[in-house]
DNA sequence: AAGAAGATTCGCT
DNA sequence: GCGAATCTTCTTA
């Protein structure tokens, strides 16, 4: 991922949630409506929600064009450029700075703006395999959420102290 | 037109 | 550990 404003910066996704089509639990369940619109789009587009008036969360869309699935980023472990993540001033611990969605979105200056912009090609915000090896990817149920609870649609990188929720959760 | 719910975080006890 | 902060979107009248 990077940002070309002040300058470029650079994180790796450690934890992630999915949403899948007929899933209760996803925004595009009730169908397409102009909020949720992102979801549908061709896979590897942005789609950003404002929630609870403070925090916005970050997702690609996951299916073909007219399909609603996405994935919801959770926690980023910051690689280049630290100091010039958001909210880095208040929170220069790096293992907190994009742990958990809302501040993995503050992190990476995610605003609406970025709804909808395509993430696999030159943008401002920019989506792409690992640099390197990744370590044993750990599952469990998704994190604050009432419907589909039970499903094990989340998926983290274990033992990485970046990922975010309890810790019964990242084993 | 009004009300409730929501993929969270932070500060205080 | 608990509750407030804060606002957009969808549902219901």
């Amino acid at each position: 991922m990077r940002k070309g404003k002040p300058r470029r910066i650079l994180a790796r996704i450690v934890e992630t949630e999915a949403y899948l089509p007929g899933d209760a639990a996803a925004h595009s369940f009730i169908g397409e409506t102009a909020r949720n619109r992102s979801l549908f789009l061709d896979r590897g587009h942005a789609y950003v929600y404002f929630c609870y008036g403070m925090h916005f969360m970050l997702n690609t869309s996951a299916e073909s064009h007219g399909v609603g699935a996405g994935v919801l980023f959770r926690a980023a472990e910051p690689l280049k450029g630290a100091e010039w993540m958001g909210g880095a001033g208040s929170a220069p611990d790096k293992r907190k700075i994009a742990s958990g969605p809302g501040r993995l979105a503050r992190a990476l200056h995610v605003g609406k703006r970025l709804d909808g912009v395509d993430l696999t090609g030159a943008g401002p915000l920019w989506l792409a395999a690992a640099l390197g090896p990744t370590g044993p990817v750990g599952t469990s149920v998704r994190i604050g959420i009432t419907k589909e609870a039970h499903r094990p649609l989340r998926f983290f990188e274990r033992g990485n102290p970046v990922v975010s929720g309890p810790r019964r959760l990242n084993q």
